[in-house]
DNA sequence: ATTCATACTGTAATTATATACAGTAATTTA
DNA sequence: TAAATTACTGTATATAATTACAGTATGAAT
């Protein structure tokens, strides 16, 4: 099998949650809609890249006749990273469940928040926050970055190619500002979604 | 709920294999193709004695827009609350999904929460909350509390015969106290966990 | 006794949907 | 460096699908 493109991968991505929230998968227009597309063959190449390269089955002439090839929906909770071990890394693994059931994007994992460095936004200490690893990482967007082997969740204020701030949303801490030239800096991801446990 | 007449069983059956075999539900002339009608309006007619009893959701103008109410996505999503109607009425409810895969409490359903009046312990504006309607309210739980058919999210910091007081958890915002005799108050339940999308 | 629910047939209109064809432009691969 | 892939816009059309309305017939409930 064929690897995606990220692009590919979100609307794959967009595919499954649909399936998983309404109980169907999308018509090409609703795909559109939640991309922006313009013309609703942008959503038909799409499928035909992802049948093309094994991901889905489409039932011509049927509406919303598309099909996952392939589907695991266990998800692993990763809790505090060693360092230098991938994130995924089996040691990381605390726990594996089901994915968020309303996320827009696709879930690869999720990260127990260490630390009240992001309250300002609304993650507290011990929340899970669900992580795609895919996405295109984004000015404002809330990034799991690591630098030297720390793991860190802040938001990603401004990026170029000698310059990165990454804000703590919490008056308390500096931001963070690298030169990706100078120190080792990777993005492990984009936050899409949160879940906290209230007892 | 209602019980289902042999032949609506069969029609609700037809409805989950075909879910779990191709992946999405059928449409009126599939059912009636697969049972032998001669007319698709036999389907409709059984689809709405289906959604009649509780058995499943159509979304209305979507092909293939039926969803099973009584599978594991069974908590419902309650959006905004009509004045006067209880909380699980069915026009409260936004859609129906899974429980939240973490939360060491019953979840009755989950509520959007609306405004920033509890930003500061991180629940804001959109969120999802997952509540427990059984539990006995506490002090310092956050509650979802009904006064005058006006349903509010707070933490309840005091509870007596004659003085009830709830405490937004944003400077911008004052206390709400009341006396329970002189006003109608009711608790709906209990904040256990919250869901966030991103995107 | 009569309304209501069940279980359909038959017709038809509107809208939802799939999907082809013709392009543009940037990037990747051979 | 040409060809293929990716990622779209824009237009158009046949057909898939929902769903209303008008009936018929039977049995169960008020």
């Amino acid at each position: 099998m064929n690897t995606l493109t990220s692009r590919q991968k979100e609307i794959f991505d967009f595919i499954k949650s649909k399936i998983s929230n309404e109980g169907y998968p999308p018509t090409r227009m609703e795909i559109s809609n939640f991309f922006g597309f313009k013309s609703p063959n942008a959503a038909e190449d799409h499928l035909k890249a992802l049948k093309k390269k094994g991901f889905i089955d489409i039932l011509s002439g049927t509406s919303r006749g598309i099909s996952l090839s392939n589907s695991d929906d266990s998800i692993p909770v990763i809790g505090l990273v060693s360092a230098g071990s991938p994130m995924l890394a089996e040691e990381n693994i605390e726990k594996k469940i089901p994915a968020l059931p309303i996320s827009s994007h696709g879930i690869d994992y999720y990260l127990r928040v260490k630390g009240d460095s992001m309250i300002d936004v609304g993650i507290f200490d011990n929340d899970l926050i669900a992580v795609n690893k895919d996405l295109k990482v984004k000015k404002n967007a809330i990034v799991i970055a690591r630098i030297d082997d720390d793991v860190t969740v802040k938001t990603l204020k401004e990026i170029s190619n000698n310059k990165v701030v990454l804000k703590a949303e919490n008056d308390n801490y500096n931001d963070i500002i690298v030169n990706p030239n100078k120190v080792s800096l990777n993005f492990e991801g984009t936050c899409v979604g949160l879940i906290r446990n209230i007892s």
